[in-house]
DNA sequence: TTCCCAAATCTGGTCATACCAAAAATGCGA
DNA sequence: TCGCATTTTTGGTATGACCAGATTTGGGAA
């Protein structure tokens, strides 16, 4: 990992060490615990107040925020190798299972010929990686972000990729096993096969049942929806 | 505005001043450019990276990342007083509709005593407000958001919580329009009411129904889909 | 003139220090 | 015990300096 640990192990410190009203240890005070210069500080600071983790009340102090963070910080965190809480990721997995099964549908209507054109790259970039023993993880995430794209909606793809920032050490996990990891590219080439005859409720039903074992796999690793809805 | 303008306005700069290969100028002739310390450039640009519009080379330089910048950085612009790109609004309602749809369903499902007891009080509140003559922009924030909430996923509800962040400065503005605010209200009493028979066909028909009146509104003021499919 | 490599320069990363003004904590006096 | 003035703390901001690797530059060799 190159990434950002001074971030995330500045929000662990500060969920556990914030007084009951929220406010958190000052910035001075920050700086000496983790021995950094109280700009180091400052700067990861101002990532989490963006991120609505905290703010900074001038001249008073820095509070925890009681919103929700956004989940720009979830794939923050997950980038700099904080490890999801479960039902995060169980959550996220019912989010994408919205997100991408509209996907299909709307890209049964709207995608090009460059769309199309970079999907059979991408499943021929696949086959290579199969036959060559490799994980997919890269092309998974390319070839469903590429069907988003096709939504011509960029606000969703923006909203969709962070899952896949998210899963980025996840992911590899997952395609690791190659009988999942081709079983995976076929569903992929019968979903394109939908999107190129533009059906969508075929696309839809497709992606669905796509997505199905992702969700199972990571219902099996976590305990399922019971936990979730709690 | 309140907001941090020296965030939104280096982004615009680095965007018009970059060369061919993304490369930005560097923090010290930004600092001097926008005249301040080089340490609010450092600010700046940390909460830039963390939003994936730039990414920060060390002892090289600062570049402008190829992909898509997150959604927050959108929400985080839509905060500063950056005017969103109509496109982007629009986009953001085909977005939302799809959302809230679903969230819709769910919650129909999942909604407990506590998710109708705050979402009564919100009623009461908008009804307060409307007999003041005052707008809702709050309340409708507080009502949909709730129903989001009582799907239970939370990831779900920091998703939808960008869109409200964004729209933070054109609420106000639809709801400034008292017989807009008033039959909205209508509209959410209606759908409160099948959330509370957990009929989730018709929560989503009427939220369906309710989300169509702000698409439409935007469309009438932006020029509609026919652009953003472009 | 062209090409390659070493030296000078530039760049992000980091730290220490200082000052401001307002908020918060303190303590004194009533 | 309470209220208000004083002191301390706190975030916001600026300046200056040093490091080490990346980049650029320029001169010498082919």
């Amino acid at each position: 990992m190159k990434e950002n640990s001074l971030l995330s192990d500045l929000a662990a410190y500060l969920f556990s060490n914030s007084s009951d009203n929220g406010r958190t240890p000052s910035e001075r005070e920050l700086a000496e615990h983790f021995t950094v210069s109280r700009g180091q500080i400052r700067e990861a600071l101002a990532i989490l107040e963006a991120m609505r983790i905290v703010e900074r009340r001038a001249k008073s102090g820095i509070y925890l925020t009681t919103t929700e963070a956004s989940v720009e910080a979830m794939a923050l965190f997950a980038r700099a190798g904080v490890p999801l809480d479960p039902i995060l990721i169980y959550e996220t997995v019912e989010l994408r299972k919205i997100h991408e099964i509209k996907a299909a549908e709307l890209a049964c209507n709207r995608a090009t010929e460059e769309n199309y054109r970079r999907l059979r790259d991408i499943l021929a970039a696949s086959e290579a990686k199969l036959a060559g023993g490799e994980g997919l993880a890269r092309e998974d995430r390319d070839f469903h972000l590429e069907i988003v794209r096709a939504t011509k909606n960029s606000v969703f793809y923006r909203v969709c990729s962070v899952y896949y920032v998210m899963g980025e050490h996840r992911l590899p996990i997952y395609f690791a096993d190659s009988a999942r990891s081709r079983r995976s590219h076929e569903e992929h080439i019968r979903i394109y096969e939908a999107l190129l005859a533009r059906d969508g409720n075929l696309a839809q039903a497709l992606m669905s049942a796509h997505l199905q074992g992702a969700e199972s796999y990571w219902k099996g690793l976590i305990g399922g929806p019971a936990t979730a809805a709690g």
